[in-house]
DNA sequence: TGTTAATAGTCCGATTACGTACTATTATGG
DNA sequence: CCATAATAGTACGTAATCGGACTATTAACA
């Protein structure tokens, strides 16, 4: 079937959010699994921490495609990767399906929300409201609501 | 490690993102399996599509842990569902930790942002940021905040 | 009546991910 | 020097999910 963690291309194989996630780091920068792993982690605040037994055999697999390549081995066995030209294609070709990913996004949203009630603060409806109008607005208004928005930010940062 | 589709009750099992769909959906009304298959393909555009493999044993998993429990069995081996006063507090329990279900949800979305893409429109990532310092407010100013918010979505309104 | 399609669920090999023990190599500090 | 901690990765049994073939029972239609 179809899961919320997985993102295709329309030729090709499907692949993992881990899977990209890889790609799109290391295509900023060469890293090793250790790295992959920590730098997830503090992204997601701890709420995401693939396994190792995920990972590891992932990344070997993605070499083995030629996604990504060993660039370096240094001390304590650390293996340095990183994305090939091919990956980077990869990447690009999901990024292009970006309708997708950003459907299933708002689709998770809502599911959450389904399942475990709305914003019990109010002021998160209305944010989901502001985006909502922000989506709809016509074209050629984006500097306006910028600057709209900006003030806005300034007005919470006072708050606190 | 700890995954993006599973939520935890402090004491208990953590629950996969489907248990919890199929529990909250019976919550709602009784309903048979190829139901639930339908609602969610449905609800969800065809975006997630759980297979027949994982549903199937999974309601009766919930079954053998009174968390559902049959209530019919109807023509062509139509069985159908309905949740038990067992679920029901394993649904409430979860959703108390609703802390853990959103912030899973923001991150699934800076996920997406991240890897895909942010919004090609800038005013996305103000209202990023807009929901990162509502985040953090200091409790008792809500009422302050959702007055600037009232603010900011007239603003835009008036774009439009 | 017979055929086809839809409803409803079982079964199972393949794939993916988890959880964690284990191994090895430094780096640090007493 | 030794013990401990951190870095870095391997290995593997278990759990979850996929993908889809298969079975059975109606329901609809010619």
């Amino acid at each position: 079937m179809t899961s919320l963690l997985k993102f295709g291309s329309r030729q090709g194989k499907e692949r993992s959010l881990l899977a990209l996630f890889i790609l799109h780091s290391l295509s900023t920068s060469p890293k090793s699994g250790y790295d992959l792993l920590a730098e997830i982690k503090e992204k997601t605040g701890g709420l995401w921490v693939p396994s190792k037994g995920t990972l590891y055999p992932l990344l070997h697999q993605l070499e083995g495609e030629h996604l990504i390549a060993v660039i370096e081995t240094g001390k304590r066995a650390k293996t340095t990767f990183e994305v090939t030209e091919s990956g980077r294609e990869t990447l690009d070709t999901v990024k292009t399906q970006g309708k997708e990913s950003h459907r299933k996004m708002a689709l998770y949203k809502n599911l959450i929300l389904d399942i475990f009630g709305g914003a019990k603060v109010n002021a998160k409806g209305l944010l989901f409201e502001i985006k909502t109008v922000l989506d709809e607005l016509p074209p050629g208004n984006e500097h306006h609501a910028v600057q709209v928005l900006e003030q806005c930010l300034d007005d919470l940062k006072r708050i606190g």
